[in-house]
DNA sequence: GTCTATATCAGGATAGAC
DNA sequence: GTCTATCCTGATATAGAC
């Protein structure tokens, strides 16, 4: 089936070349934002990157604002960090699964750690995003430890909410130390010795 | 006393006044880099802070590199980072009290948490400085840790490395959250909850 | 020690030809 | 859709007068 076949109500034009454009973008764009950070990357890099000038570029992407952004919302989906809560995993397994994941893959986490902290900074892109996202982490993770405490497997004197809030806090560190030196410091190994201590084992059936 | 008693060896120059210039660029420079990043600040806007136009400022700081280095040695200065390890206080005492100052100087916490991922970046002038600091600091903690340990204070089965390294990034990762959203994270609350899960407490006196 | 003037460069974004 | 040419802005850094 061509185009000319569909009739008047089709999409014109190589639609589906330009999509796949717009992925090799992203694809060279996370790269450059990871290596440089969002102020210090520049479209040209991005333009070089991926064959193009930088005018050519900015016809995808109609600035780099837009760019950024369109970069945050691909991470979310390479990571599903946009969390399905209905998993049937239990949360210790789903950290550690992911957490080992992203050993393979430094440069996701090069992105996410440079640009959560430049954003911090005034008037930062990537601000809303970064907040929106620790919140909704908190709240996850905070009704999974919940549900782990309702099952008696928290420790009792662990706060939910607390736990929650530390273990995003601990393995974003532990991120950063990781990438800083990479063979002294251990993701994983941190994140278990946390859920060590504050998840009870599974208790054992009554005699 | 005045300069023209000293004799032939005496400096010249109103060098106290000098020193004086330079703290104040000093301060100038550490709000303007926490403010945008060390790529986002520009040498423009610490010489506007201070009232000196800006190739007045590179005549005490050579380049703006110099800039961030002697800002961050600065910044140990007040934290009193170079952790003097000889000190009475216990570990938790220290390190929650320092904390609770840090809730007062939030430009700090800032400046630290925004150089150190922009320093993951390549090249950044700033990336020494955090890789060797992480060391010292795992290093520093985990020799505290190992003397709790020996007067069985630690929880026996937490190995004064992981500790070591899962607090320092815990410490980092609550002062992070806590920048972007400061009335839901309590960074102290945070690493109390830690210290509950790995000290135990001092030991009661044989009855 | 401080300034003006300037060199030099690079960034993002626009206009318009093809 | 892709390019060249260009604009505009803002950055670091230097030269040299005062």
């Amino acid at each position: 089936m061509t185009t000319k076949d569909v009739g008047r109500a089709a999409r014109r034009g190589p639609y589906a070349k330009s999509e796949e454009r717009r992925r090799t973008i992203l694809d060279a764009a996370h790269e450059v934002f990871a290596a440089h950070g969002y102020r210090g990357g520049s479209l040209q890099d991005v333009a070089d990157k991926v064959g193009l000038s930088q005018t050519s570029l900015l016809h995808y992407f109609p600035s780099k604002r837009d760019l950024l952004m369109a970069v945050l919302e691909r991470r979310d989906e390479i990571t599903g960090d946009a969390f399905p809560d209905d998993m049937e995993e239990g949360l210790v397994d789903s950290v550690i699964r992911t957490a080992l994941f992203n050993e393979n893959i430094p440069g996701v986490v090069e992105l996410y750690t440079v640009l959560c902290a430049e954003s911090v900074t005034d008037s930062h892109p990537g601000r809303v995003y970064f907040t929106e996202r620790f919140e909704r982490l908190r709240k996850s993770y905070a009704r999974r430890f919940a549900e782990l405490a309702a099952q008696g497997r928290l420790r009792s004197d662990v706060d939910p909410d607390v736990a929650a809030m530390s273990l995003v806090a601990l393995w974003d560190g532990l991120q950063t130390q990781w990438l800083l030196a990479p063979d002294e410091v251990d993701v994983v190994k941190g994140l278990r010795g946390y859920f060590d201590l504050v998840v009870l084992p599974e208790p054992s059936p009554d005699p």
